[in-house]
DNA sequence: ATCGCGATTGACGACGTTGTCATAAAAAAT
DNA sequence: ATTTTTTATGACAACGTCGTCAATCGCGAT
């Protein structure tokens, strides 16, 4: 591998001279910056990282732990946020994945901690509580759709799926829906206890009553090999005489088997039943038809001002508000009727 | 942050003694070992992977770059893959993801290089032909879900459509279909070639003519702003009187929008239509009633078998074949019916 | 007691880079 | 013309680790 002094050598000056000019310090003749550039082009010569950050202490690096990458189809865009925001940046990422385990997510924290990675990046997959486990490791770290547990008062950026669902809830007020069913998440997930808690709440604030909602289960058991109760709960929903005029999905997922079940039973959506969703999981809202109202889960943003914080973090910043929230925009597409 | 010599000086050894220690080279006296062993724990003494990559120039890490990492849902799986093979083996790994930008790809191999990067995998999120972009940069290389053009002859794994849509075309063919729709895939994908072309293949295969099959264009255009005609196309193809008993779909988001329009239509899945699927994606696959028969992608298994690939490119090793396959698993749920 | 041999340990340098300081050359000020 | 300042350059050490080699120690064999 071709080094500093190579190039040194070719140039006819000195190793710290070529230091300079690839460090782009000033001071430095036209016509040796010339030389030398010319050497290192012809060298192909790439500076050493490890050298440098063994001098300076500093790696420019920053390294990213995830849980699982793949229950929610679209949460890599978060790796992708955090890449981007890396790469406008000047810093580099390393990746790893636990994949729940936790000897292996105690690993990764030395390994990162052996690579002198300056912060971490701890993302999970769905948005939930939890308690990062560095064991005796110190790194400044941010943590990604997920918020910290008791044990540490760790920074996090998070979605807000109140406001979400609220904004959701809110919607079919507006379009005049005043009966309206509502299947709900797994609730081992954090998002199920947020978003039902807004609707309720919602439906509350206009003066809504219990008699009007009608509320079932969708999903429980553990993460990954849930029961899952919507088609049907789907349907019970709608052969009832007198069903509701919209139903709110836990998330896209079961929206789509909602609409499975009213087409099933030759309702025509929106004119006979509204539906919306929440995560914009693309594949299926986009898919569907008439296509998906839903409350886009901001994925990509969240990997992207997570690492912005963390940046902000490392710079002795103190964040505020320590638990930041970013939007579930609505967004409106053709599954949601007026009545 | 606490270097070997800060051990050495704790235990009252030389930081060549801590060194063994923490290499585990042989020759320590039992009390030595222990001394240290307590001095690195009471010290939280984790090794600087920089300065020994310094003296080993050998950084056991290795280097993904992506292009775009959401346009399909799990293809995210494939990073987890390799992350997975490489913690098994004692490897770190640097994630770029580029956007498709080929200035960004140009300083992601440069930047890789300078972290002195023993191996890239070069990773696209949709199957297709590419070719890498290094620049000068010299780093051994595995395509994964991609094959090279004609610049530089690398080793790949991709999935393999043929044999995928073959088994699903087979599949239909055992059951007694005899008259099959087909929608096909946004022509500029790979993919979209290979599956029609085994699809043809196998019909010919099997006796049937050009006036068994009904072949529709389901997508075109630029990648990621499509024109979608698969909605409408399925309707045309279901209300003809002498309809397919059977349709095959480019993938699971079409054969999704091919439920919502048999359903539509107040036709019963599968009874008087089946339907499958390419892919595996699993918000959809799982969500439709009934769930969806279809081809797996290995996503995950691209990866694994990828970094392993790449680890005996590293040893050497001469690949054979060149550009591995894997295969495209057919899983049967309950979108087909016999006739 | 002497020798031989393996086990155990440390001194030292090198890896590629940059910070510090010194020196030399050129430019500006006197 | 001399002094001061600025610009340009290099010598050297240090960062944390490990490879090399030499030194010391213990212990059984002679």
């Amino acid at each position: 591998m071709v080094s500093i002094k190579d190039v040194a050598r070719m140039a006819g000056v000195s190793d710290k001279t070529v230091s300079r000019v690839v460090n782009k310090e000033p001071n430095v003749h036209a016509d040796t910056l010339q030389r030398v550039e010319a050497a290192i082009a012809s060298l192909g010569y790439v500076p050493n990282m490890a050298a440098r950050l063994i001098r300076s202490n500093r790696s420019r690096t920053f390294g990213i732990i995830t849980d699982f990458i793949s229950t929610t189809p679209y949460s890599g865009d978060i790796v992708r946020g955090i890449q981007d925001w890396a790469n406008a940046n000047g810093r580099t990422v390393f990746l790893a994945n636990t994949n729940g385990n936790l000897d292996r997510e105690r690993e990764t924290w030395r390994t990162f901690q052996s690579h002198r990675i300056e912060g971490v990046l701890y993302v999970t997959m769905y948005h939930r509580v939890i308690d990062p486990e560095p064991d005796e490791v110190e790194i400044p770290t941010v943590l990604v759709n997920c918020r910290p547990g008791s044990k540490k008062p760790y920074v996090s950026i998070e979605p807000d799926d109140l406001q979400g669902s609220r904004d959701l809830t809110r919607h079919l007020l507006e379009k005049g829906h005043r009966r309206i069913g509502y299947i709900r998440l797994n609730p081992r997930l954090l998002g199920a206890e947020l978003r039902y808690e807004a609707f309720r709440g919602t439906i509350r604030d206009a003066g809504l009553s219990e008699k009007d909602i009608d509320v079932r289960l969708g999903m429980d058991g553990a993460i990954g090999e849930e029961n899952n109760y919507v088609f049907a709960a789907a349907r019970e929903i709608l052969i009832q005489p007198d069903r509701p005029t919209a139903i709110i999905c836990g998330n896209d997922e079961m929206a789509l088997q909602v609409y499975i079940a009213a087409l099933g039973l030759g309702l025509s959506i929106p004119n006979e039943v509204s539906i919306v969703g929440f995560d914009d999981f693309r594949t299926v809202s986009h898919a569907v038809k008439p296509e998906l109202t839903t409350a886009a889960l901001p994925y990509y943003d969240l990997g992207y001002c997570g690492a912005e914080r963390l940046e902000r973090l490392l710079e002795g910043e103190v964040l505020e508000p320590k638990h930041a929230m970013l939007p579930c925009r609505l967004v409106e597409r053709g599954s949601v009727g007026s009545v």
